[in-house]
DNA sequence: CAGTCCAGTCGAAGCGCTTCGACATGGTAT
DNA sequence: ATACCATGTCGAAGCGCTTCGACTGGACTG
C-alpha cells in the first residue's frame, strides 16, 4: 500500500506539500503539481480512507436508509437509490447502505462513529421514530417523502396533493362523475405513510370541488385482491367510470380484470395511473398516468444534502410538481343510459 | 464526540483496557469489564470508523457493486442488495453501495484507499473486464453470478443450467413436444450474461436429450414486444404447447396475449416461469415456476465472504440447486388432432 | 521457598492523513 | 533602500484508535 510520504519521497517535497496538492487548499506551483501528479500516478497512489476521515473528521459517506418493507413498490425505491448513488459520486461521496432493521439505532451508529457525513432517508412515516434523533444531532440530512412535521428537515418528495388533483381534474375534464381510488395496502395507510395520504388527500378535496363522487379502496395489489376490491366498487358505484391507481401492483390485474369483464379502456371505462413511466409505457393498455420522478427525486436529494454539508442551503421542502401525461387509457366519460 | 479516552478516565483505567473490552482479545476481569461497559453507556460511546480503520487496517465494510443496467429484473437485485445488507450487519459489516457507473475504476478505489475490506460484485459478465483487478488484489471477494473462468474466483449462483433442464424435464414429463422458450432481452445474451446462456444451454441439452423440439427467442418484456415474438413462435412453430420464459417482465404479457388469442392455460399450452415467487404467486395464473432465490444468494454471498474474512473458508463455486413448484400454469400436453 | 506461569492492566508507539504556524523567497509599494 | 505582502513550501502536532511489550501480583510447581 502506497503512502502519502512514499508519494512525498518520491516527488521530493514534503507530505504536507502533497496533501496540498490533493486537496487544493493551498497553492502550489504549477511544476511541483505536476512533478507531485506524476508521482501519484506512477505509483498508484490511493489516500487512505480511514486516516483521511481520522485527520479531518469527514467520511465522504453519506447513509442511505432504505426500509425493507415488502408493501412498497420497490422498483421506485431502486430507482431512487441508484440515482442517490450515482449523485453522491459526482460531488465525490460515496454511499453507505442501510435497510431498515436497525431502526432507529442505524441513525445514532452512524452519526456517533462518523461513519458518516449526512443521511438521507427513504419511506418516511408522517410520525417517523427516527425524526427526533435526526433533529437532535448536528449531522446533515435530507428526507425522501414528507412527515407530518418537517420543521427543522429538509425532504424532497413528489407533491402528492397535487398530484391527487390532478388525476381527478383529468377525470373531470372528461365528463366522468363517479371516480374509484384504487389505493395503496392498508398496511400503507396504517402506517401513516405520507405520500399515501396525500395522494388522498388531494384526490378527495379536488373531487368535493368539483363536485365529483370518490371511492377509495385500499389494495394490495395481486389479481385475488383486486378481483375482490373491484367487485366491491362496481357493486357499491355501478356507475363509476374513472379509476385511479396508486398501487403498481394493481394496475395490470385491473386492466386484465375490465377487459374480461368487457369493460373496454378507454371507451367505457378510464384508467389514470400514478406510477414510474416505464410501467405507464409496458402496460397491456398505454396508460395515462403521473410519473413518480424517482431519479429526480434522488438527484435533488443528494443537492440538497451537498448544498447542507458545504455550508450552503439550508432547511427547505422541495416537492416536485406532478406531470400527468395523456396516453391510451383515458378518454370521453360514456354518455348515460 | 465521545473518545476512548473520556471513557476510560470516567471508568478509572487505561484507553488500553478500554479498546480490550471492547474488543475482547485480551482477558479483563468481570468488575473492571463491567465498570467500563458502565461507563459507555453512560457516556453514549461509539468508536469512531475512521480511527479504528486507520489503526486496525480493518474498516468493517463491504463493498456492494451493483450495475445499473436498464434491462435487468431490478426486483431480484434489490432483493439480494436488501439480502446482503442484512447479513452482513450481523457480522458486523457494513454495506458501501457502487453502482456500475464508475466500472472497474471502482474496484482500484475501494482497494487503494481501503475503503472497504471486501467486495461482493453483482450480475457479473461471463468475461467480466473487473476480475483480473480482483485476482491481482488479496482482497477477497465473492460475485453472484458466474463468469466464464472462475479460477481463484468464489461464486455464488442459482444453478442455471440445472434450472433449464429442470424446467424442460417437466413439461417433457406432462407430454409437451414442442417447447418455445421466451428469453431475455436480446442485449443481455449479446453481454454475454452468464445466467441467460447457461439457461439456455441447460434448456437445449435436456430438450436434445429428450428428444424435444425447442424454439428460442429473446424478448425485451412488454406488450408488443411480446405480440410480435408470439406471433412469431406460433407462426414457426404451430404444435408450440409449453413455454419457458425467463424474462419476468414478458410473463404477464405473455399470459394476457394468449387469454386473447383462446389459448387456455393449462389445458391448451402449459407455461413454467423463471422467477421470484411473488412474481409466480401474484400473477394472473398462478405459475408453475422455479423461483430465483435471491435472498438465498445474498446471504450466501455474504458467508463465504465473511468465511475469507476470518481466513476460514476459500475459493469455491456454490451453485443453488433449483427447485420447480407445480402450480396452475402447466399440465398434461393436449391429445393430437 | 525459589522459580515459573498466567490473568489483568498499563504506557507508548504508530496507523496515514490534515492542518496550523513558520519560514523563505521574490515582487511591489513607499 | 526599507518595509511589506503574497506565494510556495516545510515541520510538527495531532485525529482516536489498536496493539505490542512490559509490568504486577497472586497461584502454582518442584
Amino acid at each position: 500500500m502506497v503512502t502519502l510520504a512514499e508519494v512525498a519521497q518520491h516527488a521530493g517535497v514534503s507530505a504536507s506539500t502533497v496533501s496540498y496538492v490533493l486537496s487544493g487548499k493551498r497553492s502550489i506551483s504549477t511544476t511541483t503539481r505536476q512533478r507531485v501528479e506524476e508521482s501519484i500516478r506512477k505509483l498508484g497512489y490511493h489516500p487512505n480512507a480511514g486516516a483521511r476521515a481520522l485527520a479531518s473528521s469527514r467520511s465522504n459517506i453519506i447513509a442511505l436508509m432504505i426500509p425493507l418493507r415488502t408493501d412498497m413498490y420497490v422498483p421506485v425505491m431502486m430507482e431512487i437509490a441508484i440515482a442517490v448513488a450515482a449523485g453522491a459520486r459526482t460531488h465525490g461521496y460515496d454511499i453507505l447502505l442501510l435497510t431498515g432493521e436497525e431502526g432507529p439505532d442505524a441513525v445514532r451508529r452512524v452519526t456517533g462513529s462518523g461513519l458518516a457525513d449526512a443521511m438521507i432517508l427513504m419511506d418516511v412515516e408522517l410520525d417517523d421514530e427516527r425524526l427526533p434523533l435526526l433533529r437532535a444531532t448536528d449531522q446533515p440530512s435530507v428526507l425522501i417523502g414528507l412527515p407530518a412535521d418537517t420543521e427543522g428537515l429538509t425532504c424532497v418528495d413528489l407533491d402528492f396533493r397535487a398530484t391527487g388533483a390532478l388525476c381527478v381534474e383529468h377525470l373531470a375534464g372528461l365528463g366522468h362523475r363517479d371516480i374509484a381510488v384504487i389505493g395503496e395496502a392498508a398496511a400503507v395507510y396504517e402506517r401513516h405513510t405520507g405520500f399515501a395520504e396525500r395522494t388522498l388527500d388531494g384526490l378527495r378535496t379536488r373531487a368535493r370541488e368539483l363536485g365529483l363522487r370518490l371511492l377509495h379502496r385500499p389494495c394490495e395489489g395481486g389479481y385475488d385482491t383486486m378481483a375482490a376490491t373491484l367487485a366491491r366498487v362496481f357493486d357499491e358505484r355501478p356507475d363509476t367510470t374513472g379509476f385511479v391507481v396508486q398501487n403498481e401492483a394493481a394496475v395490470e390485474p385491473l386492466l386484465a380484470l375490465l377487459r374480461q369483464q368487457g369493460r373496454a379502456v378507454p371507451e367505457d371505462v378510464s384508467v389514470v395511473a400514478v406510477c414510474p413511466e416505464q410501467v405507464a409505457t409496458q402496460a397491456s393498455v398505454r396508460l395515462t398516468s403521473v410519473a413518480v420522478p424517482a431519479q429526480e427525486m434522488g438527484r435533488r436529494a443528494v443537492e440538497q444534502l451537498v448544498a447542507k454539508l458545504d455550508g450552503r442551503g439550508s432547511d427547505e421542502v422541495v416537492l416536485l410538481a406532478p406531470e400527468l401525461t395523456v396516453r391510451a387509457s383515458s378518454g370521453p366519460a360514456p354518455v348515460g343510459p
